[in-house]
DNA sequence: ATTATCTATAGATCTATAGATAATGC
DNA sequence: ATTATCTATAGATCTATAGATAATGC
């Protein structure tokens, strides 16, 4: 909870872990791609992170979900109540962000680590992640603008959509945020010609 | 190109690494992992992959790619050429098999093998499922069923989607196949109460 | 004085190879 | 006879620690 006002040299250790950890998952970095990024030595990154390889990674990825519970919440902050806008306002927080890949965290990372520290994670990405995204899906039923829908599972699949439009769609000439709101209009409106009730 | 039949006690190697690579990627496997689930030495291996671990992985997943290529065809064969039908036909083939992670074989796997394996694979997974399920929307939209939607950005989003059914949802008590219909549900209908034009 | 880096290296783990032994399939 | 396993081990890589040197911040 202690607001850690880190150095210059620890906020540039812990951005570049960030990254790469955010894009190939735990297993995938070494101490030594960090090192490399930063042009520095492997054994220099204990200075800022005695407790090695785990604590690194256990730090940025709590410092990044409260980085997006803080984003996502402000994104809902500057748009109207209506899901659409709310739904884009996150997307585009999201897309601006290293990339999220919660199948791989529960998949690969979790495993690979402290199962204390993993269930902590594992918590603190559903309250800062899910959670919300379920609250504007639940909010937009409770206004009458959507039908009766798992809200979980529609949290999920916003989720992992948007954390997905990099790869994939990666030669489409699109730009991100475009193909953000392609996603979510699919999500909302279906791709039916009418709803067929 | 070959149909390898292979042994018993290879086709037990294959499969106990497919689960693995399958579950948490390439880097997080250790052939010493893979034979412990088989209950034998990691050196025992070599005989059943000369190759070592990377081809071990290259193998397995293509075998992976060709067993979901026929899967996934047969699946759409089985129902009438509609395309909540067919979705489903495809999810119900997707989730009995080990579990799909487009987004990390991209980010992850596909960086840690050498680059010509890595776009083989590449090429095969695009071939074996995106461009299936591409076609799927495809022809629904030339018979009127869907309105002009990015087939690729709805075949990621269907994968990749059908791909998580597993974990975050693992606690719902609802079985994986009600999930993935109520996944596709929404990729259709979206979640609207009516499709406000 | 403290923080940030370095070099050097120990110890663990991982992939891979060599060569011996056991199991299997004509 | 061939296939499948084993033990033993080399060589590479990875994490982590110890102790020296350089940079920074009062």
């Amino acid at each position: 909870m202690s607001e850690h006002s880190s150095s210059p040299a620890r906020e540039r250790v812990l951005q570049a872990a960030e990254g790469l950890f955010s894009e190939r998952g735990y297993n995938s970095v070494t101490l030594r791609d960090i090192a490399d990024v930063l042009g520095m030595r492997q054994a220099s990154l204990y200075n800022h992170a005695p407790g090695g390889k785990e604590q690194l990674f256990v730090e940025v990825t709590e410092r990044g979900l409260n980085r997006h519970r803080r984003g996502i919440e402000e994104a809902i902050a500057t748009v109207p109540p209506n899901l659409r806008a709310q739904l884009r306002a996150v997307a585009r927080w999201l897309v601006s962000q290293p990339p999220l890949d919660l199948a791989r965290m529960s998949r690969s990372d979790m495993p690979a680590i402290d199962p204390v520290h993993a269930q902590k994670l594992a918590r603190h990405a559903y309250a800062s992640l899910l959670q919300p995204v379920e609250n504007l899906i639940q909010q937009a039923y409770e206004r009458g603008e959507t039908r009766m829908v798992n809200t979980k599972l529609f949290a999920g699949m916003f989720l992992t959509a948007i954390g997905a439009t990099y790869d994939g769609n990666q030669y489409s000439q699109l730009p991100v945020e475009v193909l953000a709101d392609d996603t979510i209009d699919i999500l909302l409106d279906g791709v039916y010609r009418q709803s067929p009730i």
